[in-house]
DNA sequence: TCTGGGGTCCTAGGACCC
DNA sequence: TCTGGGGTCCTAGGACCC
């Protein structure tokens, strides 16, 4: 059997371990009052106001502003989940981590060692309370996805077992929009379809859907309204790309401030290479305009980009080739295709040997925390970057 | 004061090659 | 009295999830 394990308001319930006095309150974590953003998690109580995750953090405010709204403090989250995940790795060797907060275990096996699954749960849930003071749900079925979507059946601390075989039957008495996988697009062209059920969603063949859904959609949408695992957590695979964004507080049309924000990211992102020990060989840059209009352009090269200015100039230059004037709301720079022979010798140092020299001093600034280069450092190219930035 | 930031995967269309 | 056809690779956009 699988267990699916995923914690209750995680970000919000770490918050209230952290500060007790929190407890029982509505509590927001995400965007704070006044910014833009949106609701990253919040607790049960606020929910009560009809609050959720992804709400603008203005509409929050409107529903109750005598809530306490927390900044997301992601560093916390993150060794809060590590130690999570060490607790479920007591129970089985087999855990797949499917995000920050939910883990899928195979069971198979443990039955001697933990007894029957509502002794194993139970178990794991006392273990986790007592170690993290966190309570978790979790779903019990005989494939990951529908253990999955019993998991989040009954929340929070809950417990949904699915009797192997019931796969089928299990899935119909589910509503349509609880199809994991199938979300706004998807439920409006179910809508169109005048497919309102699970029962009218299992009616249609393979052939159909896949010619409603496309080939990959209609394969996951057949297997999934049956109870099959359709293979969301397939194959636990490397990560592909790294990347950061940023909306502004107000749209800017400022070319050197949007050309700013486009080094900063870039030398995030190098910093993260840097320390994974990565080199990449493409370069996306993403706009989006003041009227949510996003556009993306990406560009790749058959070799690592070696240095931090290589990386820049990439960016910069695939910025100006889309931007168009207008006012924007967002920018965001990622890489991707990274080398599998990533040397950081050659990434970090060789060809380039001054902008390589720099970029490790950056680095080791950054990583001591003192600080930060100037943004007329970065920007003042190239009697500039012979000299390493003062420490200060 | 509408609409974050981190990702993954799929698809459609054009370029290019044989 | 034309303009095949298949395969692969790349790019941009989009759907979806936490």
């Amino acid at each position: 059997l699988y267990f699916h394990i995923d914690l209750d308001a995680f970000f919000a319930s770490v918050e209230q371990v952290d500060q007790p006095e929190l407890l029982g309150k509505p509590l927001v974590v995400g965007a704070l009052p006044g910014n833009r953003g949106v609701v990253s998690t919040c607790s049960y109580a606020a929910r009560r106001f009809g609050i959720h995750s992804a709400m603008p953090i203005s509409e929050a405010w409107r529903r109750c502003p005598q809530a306490v709204f927390l900044p997301v403090r992601m560093a916390r989250y993150d060794e809060v989940s590590r130690v999570v995940m060490r607790i479920f790795e007591s129970f089985t060797p087999d855990v797949l981590q499917v995000s920050i907060d939910e883990a899928s275990l195979d069971m198979v096996g443990t039955e001697a060692l933990w007894g029957g699954a509502a002794a194993a749960a139970a178990r794991i849930k006392a273990a986790i309370l007592e170690q993290t003071g966190l309570t978790i749900s979790i779903g019990i079925a005989a494939n990951r996805y529908v253990a999955k979507l019993a998991c989040g059946l009954r929340k929070p601390d809950g417990l949904v077992l699915v009797e192997p075989g019931q796969e089928a039957a299990f899935m119909l008495s589910l509503r349509l929009a609880d199809l994991w996988g199938a979300g706004a697009k998807t439920q409006q062209r179910f809508a169109e379809l005048g497919i309102r059920t699970m029962k009218d969603l299992a009616a249609y063949n393979q052939a159909l859907m896949q010619s409603l859904f496309g080939k990959a959609g209609g394969q996951f949408l057949y297997l999934a309204a049956r109870g099959q695992d359709p293979g969301i957590y397939g194959h636990e695979s490397a990560r592909k790309s790294i990347g950061t964004e940023l909306t502004f507080e107000e749209d800017s049309e400022d070319r050197e401030l949007l050309e700013q924000a486009i080094l900063d990211m870039c030398q995030q992102l190098c910093l993260r290479l840097f320390q994974d020990q990565k080199g990449a060989c493409g370069v996306q840059v993403k706009l989006r305009y003041h009227d949510f209009v996003t556009l993306t352009v990406q560009a790749s090269q058959p070799s690592v980009y070696s240095c931090l200015d290589e990386i820049c100039k990439a960016a910069t230059g695939l910025f100006h080739a889309k931007w168009n004037g207008h006012a924007v709301r967002l920018i965001g720079v990622s890489l991707f295709n990274f080398s599998t022979e990533a040397r950081q010798a050659e990434l970090f140092g060789g060809a380039t040997e001054r902008a390589g020299a720099l970029d490790k001093t950056v680095f080791a600034l950054q990583q001591r925390g003192l600080g930060k280069m100037t943004r007329a450092r970065l920007l003042k190219r190239p009697s500039d970057k012979d000299k390493p930035p003062a420490p200060d």
